[in-house]
DNA sequence: ATTATTGTGTGAAGAGATTCACAGTGTGAA
DNA sequence: TTCACACTGTGAATCTCTTCACACAATAAT
C-alpha cells in the first residue's frame, strides 16, 4: 500500500550514473571488492565525490564514515531502487543488422529485463528463433506483448517504418520506447522515449575532437 | 587567418541539436520544402522555438521574420559550422556484430565523415572488405591512421579491450572517441569521448517508462 | 577517555541550460 | 504611405544540475 513513486522526482541524468554506478559495483564486487568511498567511485568515471553522494541519496542507502559504502548492499539498494518490483520483459522491432547484435548482446545478461520477443515484417525471419529468442511477425505484436506483459520497446526498424511502429508499440501497451531510427517520435506523453543517434553522437566526437585537440593535460 | 575555433564555447547540447537539426531539414528540403520557421522546426522534434532560435545563434544564419529560416541555406551554414573544413575519415575497432552493423549503417551515408578503415585481432577477418571497408589487423592502427589521418576511432571491442584499444587510438593520433564499450576509458584530456551505453539506456527507459505510465495526454 | 583523522549527508552557492518577453524588422494589405 | 502582423534575435529571468563547504559520525591512535 506503500507509494511505489518516488516523493521527489529523480532527474534522467542520475537515473543514468546510478545504472552506470551499479555496473561498476558489480565488477568491483566480482573482483572481491567489499568498500568503496564515494571519492573512489568518482575517480572511476571521471566525476566528483559530492555528485555521488548526491546521486546515492535518491536511492537511501547510506555509506559509513570509516568504510565507505559496503559495494554489496549497495548494489542491492540501486536495485531497489532501479528496477521493476516485478520483471519486466522487452520487445525488439526490426530485426536487421542492428537489432540481431541488440539481440546478441543482450541475451543472457540482465535477467530481469531481457528481450522476451522480437517482431519483424520480413517473412524470411518470422518463426526463427535468433539468439534464443523467438521473432514473430509485426501483425501479432499486440497480443505477443500483452499476453507476455511486456512493458518496454527496443525499435530498429527503418526511419520510414519508425512512426508506425511506434503507434503500435503504443497501442499494444508499451510504457517506454529505446529509439535507434533517427527520426523523432510523436508518442503520448504517458509514454518514455529515449533516443540513441548514433549520427548525432559521431558528429558531436569530429566537432569536439576538433576543439579539444589543443587542450592539454590527462584526465 | 580568421580564427578557426568558435569565440565562445558551444554546449555539447546545442552541437547535439544542430546536428538533428540539420538531418530534419535536409529531409524537409528532398521533400521540396524551402522554408521554416522556428517553431515548425521545434514542432517536429518537441521543443522550444527560443531554444531553436538560441542554437541557431551559434552557426550566426539570421533568418526573416517573415519568411523564417531558408532551409537550404541554414543547412549549409550548419554545415559550415558543424563540419571540419577538410574531410574527417573515421577508424572503427572490433569488427563484431556491432561493428559490422555501424560499418553497413553509414556506409555510403556522410561522405565527409565517413568510416575509411576497421580493425580487428581476429584473423580470420583481417583482409576481409565488409561493407566497402578494408579490415585491417590492430597491429596496422597506427601506421593506417597516419597515413590516412583520421582523427575519429569508433570503438566496439569487448570491454577487456577497450582501454586498450582507446590508448592505441589515442597513440595513433585520433582526437574523438565513440566508445560502445560499457566502461569508462581513461583518455588525456584532449582526446574527446563519446559513450553510447546501451544498457544504461535501457535501464533508463524501464525506469521512466514505468514512472510516466499515469501522466496523461499528448506530446 | 580523549583526540585526530577521514569520510558522509546535505543546505546553500554557483554554474549552466532553457524559457520568457520584448524591441526590432521585413512584408503585404489598405 | 501607413499600419498591422508574425516572426526573429537576444538580454534577463527562471529552472535545473553540479559543486562547495561544513556539521556530524565512526574509528584508530594515544
Ligand atoms: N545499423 C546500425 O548500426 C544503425 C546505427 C544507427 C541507427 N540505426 C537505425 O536503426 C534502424 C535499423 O537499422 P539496421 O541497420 O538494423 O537496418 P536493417 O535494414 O538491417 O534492419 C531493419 C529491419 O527492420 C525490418 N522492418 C522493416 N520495416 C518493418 C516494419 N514495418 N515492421 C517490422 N519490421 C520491419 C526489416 O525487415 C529489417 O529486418 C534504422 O532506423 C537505422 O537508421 C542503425
Ligand atoms: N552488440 C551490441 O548491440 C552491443 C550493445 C551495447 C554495447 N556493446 C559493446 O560493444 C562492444 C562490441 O560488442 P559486439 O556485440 O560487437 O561484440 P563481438 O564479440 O561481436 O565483437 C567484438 C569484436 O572485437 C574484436 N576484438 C576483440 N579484442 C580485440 C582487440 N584487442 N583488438 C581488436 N579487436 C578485438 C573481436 O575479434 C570481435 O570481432 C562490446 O564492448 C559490447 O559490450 C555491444
Amino acid at each position: 500500500m506503500s507509494s511505489q513513486k518516488p516523493k521527489v522526482v529523480i532527474s534522467e541524468r542520475t537515473i543514468g550514473r546510478l545504472s552506470l554506478y551499479r555496473r561498476l559495483l558489480n565488477d568491483l564486487q566480482a573482483q572481491g571488492e567489499r568498500n568503496i568511498y564515494s571519492h573512489e567511485l568518482a575517480a572511476m568515471i571521471g566525476g566528483t565525490a559530492a555528485q555521488i553522494r548526491r546521486d546515492l541519496m535518491a536511492v537511501g542507502y547510506s555509506g559509513s564514515p570509516t568504510h565507505g559504502y559496503d559495494i554489496r548492499e549497495l548494489v542491492l539498494s540501486i536495485g531497489n531502487f532501479l528496477d521493476a518490483p516485478h520483471m519486466q520483459g522487452v520487445a525488439l522491432v526490426g530485426v536487421g543488422n542492428l537489432g540481431r547484435a541488440i539481440m546478441a548482446f543482450f541475451s543472457g545478461r540482465r535477467p530481469r529485463l531481457a528481450i522476451a520477443a522480437a517482431f519483424d515484417n520480413d517473412p524470411y525471419k518470422i518463426n526463427r528463433v535468433i539468439h534464443g529468442c523467438r521473432c514473430y511477425g509485426i501483425e501479432d505484436l499486440s497480443r505477443i506483448v500483452q499476453e507476455q506483459g511486456l512493458e518496454v520497446g527496443i525499435l530498429c526498424v527503418p526511419s520510414q517504418a519508425a512512426q508506425d511502429v511506434a503507434e503500435r508499440l503504443v497501442r499494444a501497451g508499451i510504457r517506454g520506447i529505446l529509439n535507434f531510427a533517427p527520426i523523432p517520435l510523436r508518442v503520448p506523453a504517458n509514454v518514455y522515449v529515449e533516443d540513441i543517434d548514433m549520427t548525432m553522437s559521431l558528429e558531436k566526437v569530429a566537432y569536439f575532437g576538433r576543439q579539444h585537440a589543443n587542450k592539454e593535460g590527462l584526465k
